[in-house]
DNA sequence: TATTGTTATACTCTATAACTATA
DNA sequence: TATAGTTATAGAGTATAACAATA
């Protein structure tokens, strides 16, 4: 079966991205963690106050998407909402997201470090770079 | 703001090809297509007679969700099925169908050098290579 | 006047289970 | 017994429009 797909760089990228995700999912399923709320939880823990449209801009989710996604964690118990104003809330970890989060960083390393394992070593120190140069590359 | 995301290659993967495919479904919008329709049409093209089931193991979508896909490029007359035995069903381009896959090639030509020219130089034979080996290796 | 949080809604892609008919 | 096509359904992510309240 002939597959003119297989030379293209664009295709080979959503097959990528789709086959790790799907691994990545699978290893933090039994957190109960998606990775979409992992990646909010880091962001909490390294800006500990942000809010949620902040939090959007950084993850590329749209405002409107982060409520559902917060109200989750939230109803987990795992993150909680001041009021800032009367209009921002402040983000941050409680202490069961905070050992969560700690539970979510190995499986997250561990599954970084097996995806470049997964790329022969000459190519490896690039991919990251090239990758890069694709989502925050000049526009 | 801290982004301690940006350190992880599988995120800038997830971000790198959500950005490409945005970009690309774009691309595609003008000519009613969708890209996994277009996939599903390039490899229809290059396999004359392959069944749906063929497909979905090539595309890695599973064999209930090519039926709607299906479907829609068959309503909008782009492709035909007629039956090889009382089972499986042979797919090919309608002419309408070669028509509109032509001009979703130069689609797919501009968009994949306009990719790959994005890439640094000296990082741009890696990608391909590195991505294929996340996707396509040992498993 | 711009921004925050929110609701409602819809679309795309993906996943699973189950059924019929055929090989 | 395995496979092809199909239906139904659900989940995850994403997108837009609109609104009230606040900065």
């Amino acid at each position: 079966m002939a597959d003119p797909l297989q030379s293209f760089p664009g295709y080979a990228l959503r097959r990528a991205a789709s086959a790790m995700m799907t691994e990545f999912s699978a290893r933090l399923a039994p957190l109960g963690l998606r990775y979409a709320e992992t990646s909010a939880m880091v962001l909490i823990e390294a800006n500990p106050g942000t809010t949620a449209s902040q939090l959007g801009r950084m993850l590329d989710i749209q405002r409107a998407n982060m409520v559902p996604l917060l109200n989750r964690l939230e109803t987990a118990g795992l993150i909680s909402r001041q009021p800032i104003d009367g209009k921002s809330h402040s983000l941050s970890l409680t202490p069961a997201g905070q050992v969560r989060l700690a539970e979510a960083k190995t499986v997250i390393d561990t599954f970084e470090h097996w995806l470049i394992a997964r790329v022969p070593e000459e190519h490896r120190p690039h991919l990251k770079p090239a990758l890069d140069a694709l989502w925050l590359g000049e526009g």
